[in-house]
DNA sequence: GTTAGCACTCACCGTAATCGAGTGCTAATC
DNA sequence: GATTAGCACTCGATTACGGTGAGTGCTAAC
């Protein structure tokens, strides 16, 4: 059996009437519609072949149709379709997002946190953002500095201005000019390198050009590849926000569904994976960039399978990237997060991109 | 009426049964308990009385009985008043504790981070950590460092390694030398200085010994300023963990209860006020140091009011203080709260205090 | 191919009946 | 006077049940 227009055209307003309501939507309301001048019998007819098909299903006999995965499937894919969603310049939640980045260019880390706080406020849906993350980052710049007698800061830079700040103690007493002196030649071998391009011969001829110091280069070498790690494991923060979004939604609180579902929201380890999965999916097929859409079982996260995720992948250059997610009820407004996530991206990416 | 030793007893007991099952309980359950031999029609007598002094109540005719927060009070204080709960020293979770502690004396943030996940698990409630108000906080350590052409980035670290960065841009030309002049003038005008210590007359003087660079000072002041104040109000972060546990208790999750009280913990903002008030609370009255119990009524946030509070302040010294707060039902255990903090508060001021 | 009509299904709602844990009271007992 | 046994009573929780209505599938007429 072939979708014909008005399969499609019923199917859609299943969709779209049950995305408001939540409800399951029979063939009398769907009747009353002014783009379908039919009767209510062909309509129950025309639903009947779209349940065989599997995109629409009832809840149970004498019930009205809700869509499948199937069904909401076929209709983000009809909105991707419909080529760029236009970017109404004068919205104003545009400039409210604009006005944030503006404000603080190098604080990647806040602007995140709070576009995360806008996109939950905006969408009413749940949002995640990963952090960036900085494996395959560059160092920019090292910079030691005595605070008290033994010890001293050593803040690294990294491109995007992703600074870490660690604190090494020391035994032997050192001099400014001798802190001087390797602050000159940490940036002369480090600057511009990832984590894999430090290798031995680098650390090697560190040492010996250390002289005496070479315990301090060790403990801020070990300190650097901390900071490379940490930011990977543990300080790679994924921001959440809106989670209580979810109980505006009564068929994700259902049952002891909600406590699932907010704890899985408490589960940032997790959260990070999938999303750093993700992010490394985009990678991986660089011209299916933009977003994606994920329905119900094809979520990565299999507790969440009553949820619908939608991502977008930022990329910055230089090896900092990472995702925004947004999770809502299978039935979530795909057309409003799809255009409010597209244009905080560029948005992003207009301010970041190195 | 007097409460007398059968009565306190019987009040217990209710406490103890309702703490458990979270049901209200009745005569005849106490009446089988060993250190009640007496029937049940006797009890039956007793907790009459204890209604009519408050203790207790009955949620509806011919239920059991269920305390109120008077009686939970009264319990409170009874614990309390059992002197200094024993630190078993070889608990394990207080190991548990010090390994972490010992991991990263100089991140103070990273362990209050991880200590709210560990009581959070410990315990079986949420908890919340406020991280250290600073706005009396000293400046230890000032570093200007040029990290591209014209971009200068500032390290301000305060008393307790607290490390704050900002990068800022300069139009002026400005060789290493400068810088390092620069440097050394900052850290003699502002080190041990307080947000409200750096006066106009700091300010001029600075200016004035900066000769040209008196516009790079300015910038740089401004940066600090923010540091002190956005510590304060952006960045003093709130750490929350275990806000799913409230699930656990069907009293405080029955209706739309669970949604406000997760949302009440999503508001960051609103916990660090209150965390605030308390520590400021405690400031105010050094000599009631140590452990508070907010009961139902008594807690300062008006939504949570089938919960109660327990708190724990810790003041490291210059300035560094905070709250931790454990929030469950009001039928929490206190007896095993109280003493897990105080375990906490301990082990922590032994490792931070300066 | 479309529509009107009709029998049928089933979640939902409100009411009634039942059950049982728990109380308060009274009278007997220690 | 304190304790206890016994009993009637209360009231939330659970179950049972009939009515209601939205919605379907099918058939026959248009």
């Amino acid at each position: 059996m072939e979708l014909d227009e008005r399969k499609i055209t019923i199917l859609k307003a299943i969709i779209r009437s049950y995305m408001e309501t939540g409800e399951p939507v029979g063939s009398r309301t769907l009747s009353k519609l002014p783009n379908l001048q039919v009767s209510s019998a062909t309509i129950r007819n025309e639903m009947s072949d779209l349940e065989e098909m599997g995109y629409i299903v009832q809840p149970h006999t004498s019930a009205g149709r809700v869509p499948t995965d199937k069904g909401y499937r076929f209709y983000v894919d009809e909105i991707m379709k419909e080529k760029d969603i236009e970017l109404k310049e004068k919205d104003s939640q545009l400039t409210e997002y604009k006005e944030l980045m503006d404000k603080r260019v190098d604080r990647l880390e806040y602007v995140l946190k709070h576009v995360a706080k806008l996109l939950a406020a905006n969408t009413n849906y749940a949002t995640m953002i990963s952090g960036p993350s900085s494996r395959r980052n560059k160092i920019k710049f090292v910079q030691l500095s005595r605070m008290e007698k033994n010890r001293i800061l050593v803040a690294t830079v990294f491109e995007g201005n992703i600074i870490n700040n660690r604190i090494i103690a020391i035994s032997e007493d050192i001099s400014e000019k001798e802190i001087g002196e390797l602050n000159m030649l940490l940036n002369t071998s480090l600057t511009g390198l990832t984590m894999n391009e430090i290798n031995l011969a680098t650390i090697m001829k560190l040492r010996s050009d250390a002289g005496d110091y070479s315990d301090v280069i060790d403990q801020v070498l070990t300190e650097i590849s901390e900071a490379f790690t940490n930011n990977e494991e543990e300080e790679l923060e994924v921001y959440t926000s809106g989670a209580t979004n979810i109980f505006k939604y009564p068929e994700l609180t259902g049952g002891d569904a909600a406590g699932m579902l907010i704890e899985q929201f408490e589960k940032k380890d997790e959260l990070r994976q999938m999303l750093g999965e993700i992010n490394e999916g985009y990678a991986a097929d660089a011209e299916n960039a933009g977003i994606r859409v994920y329905i119900g079982e094809e979520l990565p996260m299999h507790d969440m399978s009553d949820c619908s995720l939608v991502t977008a992948n930022y990329d910055f250059g230089s090896g900092i990237s990472g995702t925004i997610g947004i999770v809502g009820p299978k039935r979530m407004d795909y057309d409003k997060v799809l255009g409010t996530l597209k244009s905080v991206m560029k948005q992003l990416e207009d301010t970041f991109r190195i």
